[in-house]
RNA sequence: GGGUCGUUAGCUCAAUCGGUAGAGCAGCGGACUUUUAAUCCGUUGGCCCCGGGUUCAAGUCCCGGACGACCCA
């Protein structure tokens, strides 16, 4: 099995990324030279290298003499993973050596190792792949590393990292994750694992309520479950257009009228509109379905859920709770009436707005002209969402769209610690809710001014000022469904393209009677930002929608 | 959709008034048996995003386009 140590390899004096891949490849082909193969799998059993440290370096540090000790009894440890840096000095040689649970420091002496393996050193590359084995030690530095005895390469990295600066182009980070991983990795990777662990808290969390985790159909024949645009696709078989989901939401309640009366489904939605720091096509959501609740027994769990999450988040990664702007210490509960009452005590067209409102015309129409001409200030915007209203229900939700939703994380505030408290706003109009449970017969006309507003059993909630949650006690009667289905329908053909189809099938199921039941939406996406601090979706989202990378 | 800014070496960035395109890091060669982004000596590397135009001369000025960031709608 000996060789004779080959010669070195061919050395290219240009240093443009083509060369420098070129050289990377010829490296590479040469470790058979050596006996090795550029892309070889027979690792055998290795030791995670999270484990190594925690082991020898976690709460008590042992010594050199104490790890000399363990060398002598026989413990060694075979590691591989990616070089992310490499040091000569002399006949010695440091490696910095990553997997998928941390780093090691490889310490090779050339008195250790075969010749061969010397020699065979020359041609790894920060960035390749490699496998090393030896007992622990510790550096004269303190520095706890492999003593390595044999090395082999395991995959060549044709591609150069960059090793001291970081990636900053977002255009690379997104587009080509995986270099962002790798050369961003100590921010990047605390995000996505954070991700996971808040996606598998939530799934615990249900789970340890006695709900059952569910999967509905992404492919849907008609829109139903929310008010957005959808995406089209074909089924070429049935020769029928089908609308990727933008809610299971419907899916989920006939589940409970089956009698699964505690379901919950985390998945992803699709929705055809613009993109942004708070938007991507695809996002994820987690909705739950709970017979004989109320959407007031949901709000007082949203809290035990949030902090449940958040609790684990924190623990696993503190780095999360520096310079949060919000807290869960407490929760707000505001109505949408009250909201925008205290909101239009303001500038002196809103005074004037909220005399007209509030005071006496009684007729919501003249409020809205009146609200357009008071509000002067208003964008574009904000005057066609209180201008398209054509009830005071509508109107109701584009004044708080407009003059409260913008300025909740301001005016709610733990004044001691200096941040936004979460708020939930609740009893929506029922105009703008149209699978939500009206309001009993008591409670369900709001004076606003003289006007009448039927409201309804729903709450969202913001944290920071962004929507985080939608509740509300289900709608459950069918004739009721159905007219409101009607509406959506009525809607569209006025050309609403977000609006909802006619869901027969849906009504069928009502019909055989659903158990009064809350139901809950938050989206994954943005508690992942507010989690861990992220302020674009796309630094939460593995890979992110992009334009098709140009040619 | 509109406005502003940006795109130069593998990475991060310079380049004055239009006058031969630079640095640090990495890469390559060499020295070094305890380094921590090692150090020291030497050294290679450019479709200045793309396409037009002005000019004796364009990374730089003008027009158009691509992609991105931010702000506005």
């Amino acid at each position: 099995m000996a060789q004779k140590t080959p010669d070195p390899p061919a050395t290219p004096a240009s240093s443009d990324l083509e060369s420098m891949m070129e050289l990377r490849r010829s490296k590479g082909a040469r470790w058979s030279d050596f006996g090795h193969n550029a892309y070889g799998n027979d690792t055998g059993p290795l030791t995670r290298i999270a484990a190594i440290n925690a082991l020898h370096d976690g709460e008590r540090k042992q010594d050199t003499a104490e790890l000399e000790a363990l060398a002598q009894a026989g413990v060694n440890y075979r590691v591989a993973g990616r070089v992310m840096l490499s040091r000569e000095a002399g006949k010695l040689r440091f490696v910095n050596l990553r997997d998928g649970t941390g780093e090691i420091q490889l310490f090779i002496s050339k008195r250790d190792v075969s010749e061969l393996d010397w020699s065979a050193l020359d041609l790894v590359d920060t960035g390749d792949v490699l496998l090393a084995e030896g007992p622990p030690m510790r550096t004269k530095a303190g520095q706890l590393s492999i003593a390595v005895k044999c090395v082999r390469p395991l995959t060549k990295a044709v591609r150069p990292i960059a090793k001291h600066e970081t990636v900053e182009d977002v255009e690379v980070r997104y587009r080509q994750r995986y270099r962002d991983l790798i050369e961003n990795h100590e921010t990047v990777a605390a995000v996505f694992r954070a991700r996971s662990l808040i996606v598998r808290s939530i799934r615990d969390f249900y789970d340890e309520r006695g709900f059952m985790e569910v999967e509905t159909p992404m492919l849907h024949p008609i829109r139903g479950g929310a008010t957005a645009k959808p995406f089209r696709t074909h089924h070429n078989a049935l020769d029928v257009d089908l609308f990727l989901r933008i809610a299971p939401e419907l899916y989920l309640k006939r589940l409970v009228v089956g009698g699964f009366d505690r379901v919950f489904e985390i998945g992803r939605n699709f929705r055809n509109e613009g993109m942004s720091v708070r938007h991507n096509p695809e996002f994820t959501m987690v909705e739950s379905y709970q017979a004989y609740a109320t959407y007031e027994d949901v709000m007082q769990s949203t809290e035990e859920l949030l902090r449940y999450v958040d609790d684990r988040v924190l623990q696993a990664f503190p780095q999360f709770a520096e310079n949060r702007t919000f807290t869960f210490a407490r929760f707000e509960r505001k109505r949408m009436t009250d909201l925008v009452r205290d909101a239009l005590e303001g500038p002196l067209e809103i005074i004037k707005l909220r005399w007209k409102l509030l005071g006496g015309d009684g007729d919501w129409a003249q409020a809205k002209a009146a609200a357009l001409s008071a509000g002067e200030g208003l964008s574009a915007d904000d005057k066609r969402a209180i201008a398209k209203t054509r009830t005071a229900g509508e109107f109701l939700f584009a004044l708080y769209e407009v003059f409260a939703e913008p300025s909740l994380a301001v005016r709610y505030r733990d004044h001691e610690r200096n941040q936004s408290l979460p708020v939930f706003v609740v009893d929506y109009p029922f105009d703008v809710s149209p699978l939500a449970r009206k309001k009993d017969a008591k409670k369900q006309l709001e004076q606003y001014g003289e006007i009448e507003i039927e409201l309804c059993d729903r709450f969202e909630l913001f944290v920071d000022g962004r929507e985080l949650c939608n509740a509300f006690s289900e709608l459950n009667d069918p004739a009721d469904q159905a007219a409101r289905f009607r509406a959506q329908v009525e809607n569209r053909t006025r050309g609403d393209d977000e609006a909802m189809d006619y869901d027969g099938d849906y009504i069928r199921a009502l019909e055989f009677g659903m158990p009064p039941t809350a139901g809950f939406g938050l989206g994954v996406d943005r508690l992942v930002m507010a989690l861990t601090g992220q302020k674009s979706i796309r630094d939460v989202v593995l890979f992110p929608a992009m334009r098709p990378e140009a040619e």
